[in-house]
DNA sequence: TCCTTATTGATAGGGATTTTCAATAGGGAG
DNA sequence: CTCCCTATTGAAAATCCCTATCAATAAGGA
């Protein structure tokens, strides 16, 4: 079972779990979701949504996204002051570099840093539920081009 | 030359520097500001200001605090979905914990975490700029409060 | 097929922030 | 000290992103 499968499990679940239905927009944007892996906008998704459904629209996306969230399909995450962004759930959990020229977005794991900062937790009392860290800065593409202009 | 007066020095450099005006608003502001050493919202601030010259409008507040961070004063951050916080700049760069019942914040330093921020971005070439961090979950008293009920 | 009710699309609403604009007030020139 | 240009201000309207409302629609069990 790959991952689409995997998801579109995990949303049925929780429809019959819920007493939800399930409908063709959930669908449609269901596969929209996953066809990449991105760190897709509401407004990016709502516009390739409207490419296979031009009917659906932009306050089903927010709602279809929030129900993904809720279901762990997608995580909602905002970056710097722009609108919101989502993204299909992995296994671990990883952080992003954040191009502050171009507005890639780099992800990267690192055990270690999630060890320290469960250290700083405890040193502190603080009960960690979820935690968030970007690093703004230039990519290389974008440290080139900054130099040779 | 103690912070405060670091600070209005560094905002008058920078008012000359853009051909900008010395007002008694930016006065006032900027002594409210500095006060006290908070993570302050702007509709704080406004209501603080406001106790010294009620004249001062909501904008000018707004529009002053976007002075500050361009100047070094003041950094600009975003906990959740709720309204952007100003705090003063301090000599080290802090990370923060974010409890989620009670919405206490709680400030704190690690050299280590730095360090291999440092170490995963020179990995990727990534030439990072700034960065932020957040731990989100409870905090000592609201573990406290929720065994309890 | 019927019927209940979750869902939808369009639009109005809401909260935070920014822009607009006429009136005001710094502050350099004279 | 006064004049004058223009940065700044306050109030309100506008904007942005997102959520709520509501009548119409469509799942999907009986």
């Amino acid at each position: 079972m790959n991952d689409f499968e995997v998801k579109r499990q995990r949303l049925n679940d929780h429809l019959a779990q819920h007493g939800l239905r399930h409908t063709q927009q959930r669908d449609v944007i269901l596969g929209e979701f996953l066809r990449r892996h991105e760190h897709v906008t509401v407004e990016d998704l709502w516009h390739r949504v409207r490419k296979v459904d031009p009917a659906i629209g932009y306050a089903t996306v927010y709602r279809t996204l929030k129900l993904f969230t809720e279901c762990g399909i997608a995580y909602k995450r905002e970056f710097g002051d722009a609108g919101a962004r989502y993204e299909g759930t992995t296994e671990h959990h990883h952080d992003h570099m954040i191009c502050t020229r171009c507005g890639k977005i780099i992800e990267f794991e690192n055990e270690a840093i999630e060890r320290l900062q469960e250290k700083v937790c405890r040193e502190r009392s603080f009960q960690m539920r979820s935690h968030k860290m970007e690093l703004y800065g230039l990519c290389q593409k974008c440290q080139r081009k900054k130099k040779s202009s």
